[in-house]
DNA sequence: AGTGAATAGTTAAACAGTTTAACTAATTTT
DNA sequence: AAAATTAGTTAAACTGTTTAACTATTCACT
């Protein structure tokens, strides 16, 4: 790829996954903006989804401090949506876990959410928004990969399936 | 596409849309941090790309409320980088533009972004990643032209190049 | 021309999310 | 046993957000 290419490529990711992720932002909060905000949402499909997890380990998926995680939950916990439980073996680390209460609002709020995205997603040949997801799944193993590596020697995955 | 592919794709979308944009924001921030908030480099770019727009013009961009473009745009007009100017002939509106500061700071950012994405861009073979942003701005198309329409009536455009 | 509606933007209050730095409590290392 | 590390919390300060009320200006129209 010459220099002016990538130059074009650049300009038009940043672009079009600015336009996305904020449209995408507004839609979903159109759907759960009354019970939940958005990072509350993400934060109940992490724990629906793990079943039970920690402080640490959402700041890590977050990619923010713990400190920001806290407030968070402490505002869903206060909400009755997320229940806290010490680990009686390592007495240092919280276990978080969904209520009830907030096991049944999440799936409502998937449910709306899924809604949504089928009418997207939907509009694309099955081929297409394969591939779109495999690419896009590849690109985030790049990222997640990134800090662990010195600069200059870039980390390869398989490009092309 | 069976009900069941479907589900798996939306969330295999969700998943990785949520990683790929909470690292990227990360990296970003880890380029640009000590200068500028995310945000305020989107307005940034926002504002070079245009040459001149107004609070109506972001709040649209941005999907939020013209009182919050305001609150950005004071924090960045304290700083410096951007400049208010009334129209003479609509005084209602006011045009914001980059200061000679605001537009240095926005090149040296946006040299920093540069380098990061096209050492990752760079990892994917060319057709991979044209095809990719391809179905990519067919998304972004699709979520611009979402609350336009009647639900039920999906808007439609061409699948597969 | 004059009144009522619409438009562009701001302000203020309240809240969510974030960082940094200091802190507590518990565990691991040596 | 002392020192270092780890998990999580707290407090202060800040950014970004919404809602509601407000100013100033322009538009529409009889």
């Amino acid at each position: 790829m010459d220099k002016h290419t990538i130059q074009e490529l650049i300009d038009r990711y940043t672009t079009v996954s600015f336009q996305v992720h904020k449209k995408a932002e507004s839609l979903i909060k159109g759907q759960i903006g009354d019970d939940l905000t958005n990072d509350q949402h993400y934060v109940l499909r992490y724990i629906f989804h793990s079943g039970e997890c920690t402080s640490s380990e959402l700041a890590d998926a977050f990619e923010v401090n713990k400190s920001a995680i806290t407030a968070i939950i402490n505002r869903m916990a206060d909400k009755g949506l997320i229940k806290r439980t010490r680990d009686e073996n390592d007495r240092r680390v919280v276990y978080l876990t969904l209520t009830e209460e907030g096991n049944t609002l999440y799936q409502n709020c998937q449910e709306k959410i899924q809604f949504l995205v089928e009418s997207i997603i939907t509009q694309f040949e099955e081929s297409e928004i394969k591939n779109f997801i495999i690419t896009f799944e590849k690109l985030a193993e790049i990222l997640a990969n990134k800090e662990k590596l010195s600069i200059g020697e870039p980390f390869r995955v398989n490009t092309q399936a």
